[in-house]
DNA sequence: GCGCATATGTTCGATAGCGCACATACTTCG
DNA sequence: CGAAGTATGTGCGCTATCGAACATATGCGC
C-alpha cells in the first residue's frame, strides 16, 4: 500500500466539505474508521474495472476521473477535490467503473473502508442523501464535460479546467505541467502551450516549468465557456455548504 | 397535460426492464400508481432547471437527455429507453438538472409521481438499489459520451448513436431525420448526411426521408468506436436482466 | 556551477468539421 | 395533378486542431 496511514487529527476532517457537513452523530461513527492518507501526484486510486476497497475524501489533493482509451489516449471525465469523494460506484452498487482515478495535484485526504461506508449507507439516513446529492453534482460535471468537448474551443476548455482546479485548491498556484493538462483535456501538449501563452500574454496567468499562478481569476471567467458556471452553480445548489473560492 | 393517461394493462409493465425486474412485493405497491402515457416525438419531459413531478419509465419510446447551450446549439448527454428511467435527479435529491429530456422516438411509457417514488426510496430496499445501479450505468454512458465527443470521428459517433438507439427499439427501423440526429450529436446536418451516405453505400443501412433501416448491425459495430461496447457492457453488468438485442 | 533531463516554444503541412449557398428529390395536401 | 414544404445531396472556402519535427529554456542533482 503506497499510501501512508496516519493518526487522524480531528480538525482535518473539516477540510473535506462532505465530511464537514455530516451531522455530528453520523460523523461520530466514522471518526475511528477514517484513515488519513497521503495522495502523491500520479497515484492511481482505482483502475478501470477494479473493485474498490475504499472511498477517498480529498482534503488538499485533487483527483481526476479519466477514461483511458485502447490506443492510450485519455480524457478527463470529472475532477474531485475537497468538495467531494472518489469512488461513488461503491455505494451506487457497481463496485467498479470503466474509468480510472488519478491524483492530479498532490495532497492529503481521508479514506474509509467499503464495508463501513455501505453499512452507513444502509441506514438510509442523512449520509445517504448527502452522498447522493454529491453524486448528482458529479453527474452534472460529467454531462457538462461532454457538452464542452463537443462545442467549445481548446482555449475555453483550458480556462474551464484551470478554474475547476483552482476551486479545489487553497491559494492560486497549480503545480502542473502543460503535458499533464493536455492529457486531462485529451488534446495535444502544443495546444495547451499555445493556450497558456495567450493567457500569460493577456496577464491572466504566469507560469514556469510546471507551476502555474493565476493572476486574474475574473479574467479567466470571462474567457471560459458557460460550462464552468453551470457546473459551479449546480455544486452550490446541491451542496449548500460549498463555499468555493 | 399533453400526455394521455390510460388504464394500466398489467403486462405492459414488463416492457420496461427496470419495472420488470422489481420484486413482485415492491411492484405491487406501485401498480395502482403507475400511469400509462403516450410519449410523442419532440415532447419535452422536463426542461433545464424545472422541478420534476414524475419519473418516466419508457416502454417503446426513447428519450434523449440533452443540454441546450445559450446560443441554441445542443448536445446529447445520454439516451434512455425501456432499459431505464427518466428523472434520476428526483431520487438523487436535486429535483432538477441543467439538462432537458426530449422524446427522440415516439412511443409509450409509464410515469410515477415524485411522492410515490420518494416514499419507496426511503424504504431503502431493493428498489433503491436497483435505481442506483441504473444511475451508475447512466453515469457511464455520460462519461463515455464525453470521451467520444473528444476523440472520435463523426462517422464513428454516428454508428454509436445508431446502435444505442437500436438497442432501445424493437425492430431495426428508426424514425428519425438526419437533422434531428445532427441536433443530438451536436454536429451539422450535412455531416450526418455524409456519414449516412457512406453507411448506405457500404450496405449497412438504407433510408428515405426520416426512416432509417439497419441492414447490417455487425457492420455498424465494426465501424463504431470502443465507446459503444464499453457502455453496453456496463449496462449488462449493472442490470443483469438487460438482454438488449 | 555544469550537464542532463524535462518543460516549453515554434513551425509546417494535413485534415475533419464548420458555415453557407444552393440543387435535388420525395410526399403530402389542396 | 401540381404546389409547397421538408428531407437529403453537393460544393466551396475557412478554421481549429492535429501530428511531427525540432529549437530553446529552465532547474535539479551531482
Amino acid at each position: 500500500m503506497p499510501l501512508k496511514a496516519k493518526s487522524v487529527k480531528h480538525d482535518d476532517l473539516n477540510q473535506n466539505r462532505l465530511l464537514s457537513s455530516l451531522p455530528e452523530a453520523e460523523l461520530a461513527r466514522w471518526r475511528a474508521e477514517l484513515e488519513a492518507v497521503d495522495m502523491p501526484l500520479g497515484y492511481v486510486i482505482y483502475e478501470s474495472g477494479s473493485i474498490l476497497t475504499h472511498v477517498y475524501f480529498p482534503t488538499t489533493a485533487i483527483v481526476s476521473l479519466l477514461y483511458v482509451m485502447e490506443n492510450g489516449a485519455s480524457a478527463e471525465i470529472a475532477v474531485v477535490g475537497n468538495e467531494g469523494l472518489v469512488g461513488v460506484s461503491l455505494f451506487m452498487g457497481g463496485g467498479s467503473t470503466p474509468s480510472r482515478a488519478v491524483v492530479q495535484s498532490a495532497g492529503k485526504g481521508f479514506r474509509l473502508a467499503a464495508s463501513v461506508l455501505k453499512e452507513e449507507f444502509e441506514r438510509a439516513g442523512p449520509v445517504l442523501h448527502l452522498l447522493l446529492r454529491y453524486t448528482q453534482a458529479l453527474i452534472t460535471q460529467m454531462a457538462q464535460t461532454a457538452v464542452c468537448n463537443r462545442h467549445h474551443s481548446l482555449d475555453q476548455q483550458l480556462c474551464r479546467w484551470l478554474l475547476l482546479s483552482l476551486d479545489r485548491l487553497q491559494g492560486n498556484q497549480l503545480v502542473m505541467t502543460q503535458e499533464l493538462i493536455a492529457n486531462m483535456l485529451g488534446v495535444r501538449r502544443e495546444g495547451v502551450t499555445e493556450g497558456a501563452l495567450k493567457l500569460q500574454r493577456a496577464g491572466l496567468i504566469s507560469y514556469t516549468r510546471g507551476r502555474i499562478t493565476v493572476l486574474d481569476r475574473p479574467g479567466l471567467e470571462e474567457r471560459t465557456c458557460e460550462c464552468y458556471a453551470v457546473v459551479k452553480k449546480e455544486y452550490d445548489r446541491l451542496l449548500p455548504n460549498t463555499q468555493a473560492s
